[in-house]
DNA sequence: GTCTATACCCGGATAGAC
DNA sequence: GTCTATCCGGGTATAGAC
């Protein structure tokens, strides 16, 4: 993404994608708790204030990066969908994806599961996470042939387990490295066939 | 937590407890990232310098706070940890305790897993930590008879799942109030009963 | 659409008086 | 042990020129 050609400093192809651009390589270093405009400003070479010309506030940036996050995700689970799989071999491979996600787009994740970007101040967000939602829910519903109660209990059950794994995994509790990613998946997945079997027991006695 | 008498303000029985407090207060209101020093002096009616006779720098405060929440958590762990009783339902009344506690005692919880206090620059937090360690690692160990790969697998997978179960609720989406807390405390112990059942399915293939 | 400039608020941390 | 005073750096956001 370098300068559209002008001169040295970037006036200006596109200033909005590449401040979205940018934040994500700055959240990627410092989190979403330290990224700030004016870093990502002077970082392209452009005034603090020029940022506002694109986004109401602060917030309003990183509830595009949300988008984008939601619409990668949303691209890394397609494979998974297919009907015609067996369920439970679809809901552990998304549970792999989930932390392969988390680690392959580390900064993605942290706005998507961590940074609290307002929903009600940004309604394109749940617009945006549907498509992840149905892909999930669509699995688990085609295993518990759609009862209600057990299904909702079976969903909440893999996704706090393969939260928890992503969270682990960010930690560094499982190392640093390919290894490392792969023994996280692996285990999320693992986890995913453990619930699934076993989820008898996830609903009321 | 008032006066210790002289004047109206904080002249002062114990000025590094009453930060701690306060600044426990203070995680509650912003959360960990929205704390600092500054407020903390403000609240108590000290100057802003004051906390720097008590404590090296914020995250030394932070530090402290750590040490107070492993004590806290410990403690509510303890009635588990009777080695007479079976060990799937003490781990299951662990992972409900744990949901519990990110409930009743949130400030604490984000210092515990959400804030990044440097374990090497605190090496005291590795000492709180280990009674909280040692309940649940030996109910595991209790569990799978002490086989090495199958109790890590399985804790891991136990404390992914209660992780994951406190964040759903912290995050709100068992929404707000008593029944919300029970309702995720429950489902955090059916996950633990579901893993421990299908625990086979946790190692290698 | 981007600039310069600015107003404003906040935080961490230190020096030196009492 | 606490105060006052201060330095320094950082961020958000706006106004007005080009």
């Amino acid at each position: 993404m370098p300068p559209t050609g002008k001169g040295g400093r970037y006036h200006h192809g596109d200033l909005r994608a590449a401040l979205i651009e940018t934040a994500i390589e700055l959240i990627g270093e410092h989190g979403v708790r330290g990224f700030s405009l004016a870093e990502a400003s002077r970082r392209l070479g452009v005034a603090v204030s020029a940022p506002y010309a694109h986004f109401a506030d602060r917030s309003d940036v990183l509830a595009a990066i949300a988008v984008r996050g939601y619409q990668a995700f949303a691209a890394e689970l397609a494979p998974y969908e297919d009907p015609a799989l067996p369920p439970a071999g679809r809901l552990a491979a998304m549970a792999s994806a989930y932390v392969r996600f988390a680690a392959a787009q580390r900064p993605l994740f942290e706005v998507l599961y961590d940074a609290d970007v307002d929903k009600d101040r940004h309604p394109e967000l749940a617009a945006a996470e549907k498509p992840v939602r149905d892909a999930f829910d669509c699995s688990v519903a085609a295993l518990t042939g759609g009862d209600e109660v057990p299904t909702r209990d079976l969903a909440t059950a893999l996704e706090a387990a393969a939260r928890g794994y992503a969270l682990f995994y960010l930690d560094g509790q499982f190392g640093e490295g390919a290894a490392a990613v792969d023994e996280a998946a692996a285990r999320a997945a693992r986890a995913t066939l453990a619930l699934i079997a076993s989820r008898g027991l996830l609903s009321g006695p």
